[in-house]
DNA sequence: TTGAAAGCGCTACCAC
DNA sequence: GTGGTAGCGCTTTCAA
């Protein structure tokens, strides 16, 4: 920084000023010290401004896994809204609430000025840490009660029940469901809930055969659907809640020759192209990963400009797209 | 750090010691320094010692698009390999030279200590930018034979010109060739060259109307066979590299009723769980997305660890999986 | 609109 | 094995 102010003639100072905030230079002067920086080919150090400023612009963002498609659409959510000035830093907690710990301090050594996570269940650590760092954090996973701090998704639980109702709506009588492994995930436990809390409503017992956790995949979704079967050969519906377990279960029930619907309903959850293009076109439920994602980095951003604490509660919902499968 | 050297009864120098080497202190002194730390909850601020030390743990990385299931077995593969002790920033380029430029700017900037790059195309400026740097690069898109640095992944050339051999020697004569748009993509670009290296190389002429552009996607896929069948009715094989563009022609195909393989041959790129599932199962090209992610790791960290230039280009190879699609 | 001084919270370096 | 001193490259604050 001192080479460019002395090619522009100015103190580096004024450097530094010209590069926060180019309208509180002289145009003059500002043009003279863009020329330098580019004959120079400098490039900020914003490691020493972050320790003079304290501050950082830097996002971090922990997903449960990185390879997971639907997580992908929140990041680039996250991404595209964030832009340029605000570098992203991402970890994965592999499905644990220890490694969302092991993530969190990591982020926090680094610095960041805020936030996003995937879950909404922390191990008391996690949360300590959190609020003595006094950021601004975001949940976005399921929307909960009380927030951390903000919160921006839907209900896993709402949107399960939604379904599960449509089915009994529908007359079926032995719904099975199928998700996730529901250790440390609380958007599986909240879905698990919903389904039966919707049997609950409409006056139904569901057997706890019915119940499965199923690892995710094609294949799983397969498997869990020949697991069912085999143990209550009377299952008339599944909802497989997860990733392409639906599309699985779906491709395996061709393979068998069984008819869906009339033979057996399948529905899912996060609908994509996929889902739409098998035959036939699954039911499922369709979630704003993207949005949720860009509305996220959206608070972030806002409270970091307005440290007031106005809107802490976005519920961006779901839909139940109603397809030919159940 | 003051407040915790206070607490222990030693200087903040010991502590800091602790911190980064805690052989290097005595074990009463590490243990007295341990539950001062965590009395205190001190989170270490990497930022003041990266300033100090002039180096960070940041490792950054830039891919085209977060949202694609491609990449993110790759950013998996990555963020496995540099564990807690490396911190992970991410951007993508949106496909495009001057998002990579931004992005590279952007990371270097935060004094990133290593890069991995998804693309062997670069701006003049990128390139300077990264000279400049002095840090250890990795290119994983596509195996180039000058990298910036250092480089690990397969050769898209190879991979489509041995698909289009195998076609070529199954008797196939008019065979159409979808790549995903080939501006700033290196990948895509290669890939045909491929594709066209392999007629020239059998003898065979490949009529211009059987190459295509599509923008990924499922229903791309199912689009893109269509138009070619359009195009050029005498159409007996496609080869759809990109994305889940073959799955969506198989789909296409299935619900035009053409007899797959006989009628005309579908064959893919990036194997995955649906390919194998759907039917017929697509004769496909298989690439170790995730293993490329962690190796380009391992080998930013191994360079970090000793700053010698041996291990600079990796080629981690394909496969073609025979199915029965061609 | 611009500049000088002080210091952010650590680590490198050297002394003990 | 431990501690003191200097300084990393910026920004903050205040003065001109």
């Amino acid at each position: 920084m001192e080479d460019v102010a002395a090619l522009a003639a100015v103190s580096a100072m004024t450097v530094s000023r010209a590069l926060r905030d180019p309208t509180s230079v002289n145009t003059e002067t500002r043009l003279r010290i863009e020329a330098a920086i580019d004959a120079t080919g400098y490039v900020p150090n914003r490691i020493a401004g972050s320790l003079a400023s304290r501050r950082t612009n830097v996002v971090g963002l922990i997903v449960p896994s990185l390879r997971n498609s639907l997580f992908a659409e929140t990041i680039q959510g996250v991404s595209d809204a964030l832009g340029a000035h605000h570098p992203l830093m991402i970890a994965d907690s592999g499905y644990a609430l220890a490694g969302e710990e092991a993530a969190i301090r990591a982020f926090l050594a680094q610095r960041i000025c805020g936030i996003v996570l995937h879950n909404t269940q922390h191990t008391t650590r996690s949360r300590s840490m959190l609020e003595d760092a006094g950021i601004p954090c975001v949940e976005t996973g399921n929307l909960t009660e009380k927030p951390l701090d903000m919160t921006v998704g839907f209900s896993n639980y709402d949107a399960a029940c939604a379904m599960t109702e449509y089915l009994i709506g529908r007359g079926y009588k032995n719904i099975g469901f199928v998700s996730l492994p529901i250790h440390d995930n609380d958007r599986a436990a909240e879905r698990r809930a919903g389904f039966l809390a919707a049997h609950q409503r409409r006056g139904l017992i569901s057997a706890p055969e019915l119940l499965l956790e199923s690892p995710p995949g094609l294949r799983s979704g397969g498997l869990a659907l020949a697991t069912l079967i085999e143990r209550v050969p009377a299952v008339d519906a599944v909802f497989l809640s997860g990733d392409v377990l639906a599309t699985g279960a779906l491709l395996e029930a061709n393979r068998r020759g069984l008819d869906v619907p009339n033979k057996i309903a399948i529905v899912g959850s996060d609908d994509n192209e996929l889902q739409e293009a098998v035959s036939p076109p699954l039911t499922t439920l369709r979630f704003p990963r993207y949005q949720i994602g860009h509305q996220a980095a959206e608070m972030l951003m806002k409270r970091l400009r307005n440290p007031s604490r106005d809107v802490s509660r976005l519920d961006l919902g779901y839909e139940l797209i109603e397809r030919a499968s159940a």
